[in-house]
DNA sequence: CTGTTAGCGCCTTCAT
DNA sequence: ATGAAGGCGCTAACAG
């Protein structure tokens, strides 16, 4: 930078303002100096810029899994919304373990990260006090919360599954499952919502819910990370739907309709039934939940509830965005909703949609 | 840190030697040096380290998208490769675009990363050059070259698709087609072992190959980021799957079998089949590529190759690792291969697999 | 094995 | 609107 200051006559100071700070240096100089950075071919280096101004410019980003659908989707909505900008995500796996999202927590806030996402609400008390402390932007994501650490983007999960269900009972399901893989705090939202549903109609039972406990579902994909001796959890495959149906089936023979945890699990409880014979949606409905593409395209189409993951990281980033610039970045609690999205898969009432 | 050398006694070296090189440290002089840091909470300023050492710590990834489970997985093992470690991951979404890609060479190489991991073997003429002038390992990433950047792992698309064709045309199919999204060099090298496989029985004939253009994909598909106004392309939905089958069985009726670029185009024409009631595998053969979850668990099942995306991530990053400790990194050409997973869905030939 | 002396490259404050 | 010092927190050399 010295070079490209005495290059163009100046000091570095402007050189420096012409890199952050266009406008606040005057056109002619701007050019002077511009020509000089083209000339020499001189690259900031953001190790310096970051150590002299305290702000590193980055946005350290916490997600559960790095290859469920859903998070690769917020991730996409991060990355777009910095794009074309000087901020960089840092993103950290924290695979579903509290003690693991501590720790990166704590190792992302040594970075003097400009902004912090996090995905849902169980944050250890360390982790959230770090947080509360890191004084930068803190966006939670993905859930809803009337005392987020800072901001919350995110929807109703409990709703989502109350919808639903409330969907299927509509349609005239009694015997309706919940299907699930290892249990966290969203998915124990939408279970909640659909025993509310059932509940309040009266069709609550024993033995409708089918989940899989950790320590069985690492029995099932015990697949190791042979570098860290962790497991690599991977939840919510058709293979667990198929097994977590027929294990429905076998504790009620009776089921007419089985709501999923998530699209995955709904996929694998089709090719059950096609396999089976049952037909879908006269002997059983079925529904899933995010809406992922195949479920539109699937044979019968397949009801999901729909949510805005891309919107979520997007507006997470856009959020941070504008209180960055010192401007206001809208509400403490966003709630960008669900749709329930009522397909052939559970049109068991005439009127087909 | 200079508080923690004054409480400890000692030198603020010295503590920067407990934290990065503590085996160069005394027991004694570790252990007080451990306990002020303890005892003042300090946390190193990573900032600092990178300006003074001239070495981030950090690996900058570059994949062409983040939501394709392909890469999700290779995310992964990236991720699981630096667990443990020191190193940090910095991913970079080129969106399949070369010329993004070399912008984002150039905007990661200003933070001088202590390695690079570059997906394909496509790079811009000028990215390819920053790359070699760049100090650090690179690693090319899902594919081979005989003239690697530096190192490369991968496996050989060509191979993987002729391999599988062998497979259909063995099994009786005489009539296959071909179906992709858009085409990156990969897909192409896929198609090319398709067809050299095809001609190799004599087999090949126009209008088998059903791929769709950039274009009428954008105008299939058009979402746009709002904040960049680039397309947000998705390739390979099982609606796009229905539809190529769609295109190919009106060009050739008597098509009795399709090889798709991807599992997820394969899943959409399992389900026009099942609409149509077009017998699958006695009907129509159809093979997948990637072997994702649901392709042995979908009724009946599919055929398609398994290829080792984790493992190429995970083992780009023990390489990295073994060359910056100045150890032996393996071969510069790493070919971890792929295997063709016969199932129902092409078992013609009697014996079932 | 430990400490001292100099920066790493940039941004801040204060002048002008 | 521009410039001159000083320091951000740490590590590289070398010295002891």
């Amino acid at each position: 930078m010295a070079d490209v200051a005495a290059y163009a006559g100046v000091g570095m100071i402007t050189v420096s303002r012409v890199l952050r700070e266009p406008h606040r240096v005057s056109e002619t100089l701007r050019r002077i100096v511009n020509d000089a950075i083209r000339e020499l071919n001189y690259v900031p280096n953001l190790s310096a810029r970051a150590l002299a101004s305290t702000r590193s410019g980055v946005i350290g980003a916490l997600v559960p899994s790095l290859t469920q659908v859903v998070f690769a989707d917020v991730l996409r909505g991060i990355y777009d919304g910095v794009d074309g900008t000087e901020l960089q995500i840092q993103v950290g796996n924290t695979r579903y373990d509290p003690l693991e999202e501590e720790r990166l927590v704590g190792l992302f806030l040594r970075q003097k990260p400009s902004a912090m996402i996090v995905s849902g609400i169980n944050q250890t008390a360390q982790a959230r006090r770090m947080l509360e402390q890191a004084g930068c932007p803190v966006v939670q994501i993905m859930d809803l919360s009337p005392d987020p650490i800072d901001r919350i983007i995110g929807f109703s999960h409990e709703d989502a599954g109350r919808r639903m269900t409330e969907h299927l009972i509509d349609q005239g399901y009694t015997r309706i499952a919940f299907l699930s893989g290892w249990m966290n705090s969203r998915s124990a939202g939408r279970r909640g919502g659909y025993q509310k549903a059932l509940e309040a109609a009266g069709l609550d039972r024993p033995g409708l819910i089918h989940s899989i406990s950790e320590s069985s579902l690492r029995h099932l994909l015990d697949k190791v990370n042979p570098a860290t001796g962790r497991p690599m959890l991977e939840f919510a495959t058709p293979a667990l739907g198929r097994e977590l149906f027929r294990r429905a089936l076998a504790a009620d023979p009776a089921l007419d309709a089985v709501f999923c945890n998530n699209d995955i699990l709904a996929l694998g409880v089709l090719f059950e039934c096609l396999q089976r014979g049952i037909r879908v949606p006269e002997d059983m409905g079925i529904a899933g939940f995010n809406d992922l593409d195949f479920m539109e395209a699937a044979e019968p189409s397949l009801s999901s509830v729909r949510t805005h993951r891309y919107r979520v990281g997007h507006s997470a980033v856009a959020a941070i965005r504008e209180q960055l610039a010192g401007r206001s970045p809208g509400p403490r609690i966003l709630d960008v909703g669900t749709e329930v999205m009522t397909r052939r898969s559970t049109a068991r009432a005439t009127r087909r949609t």
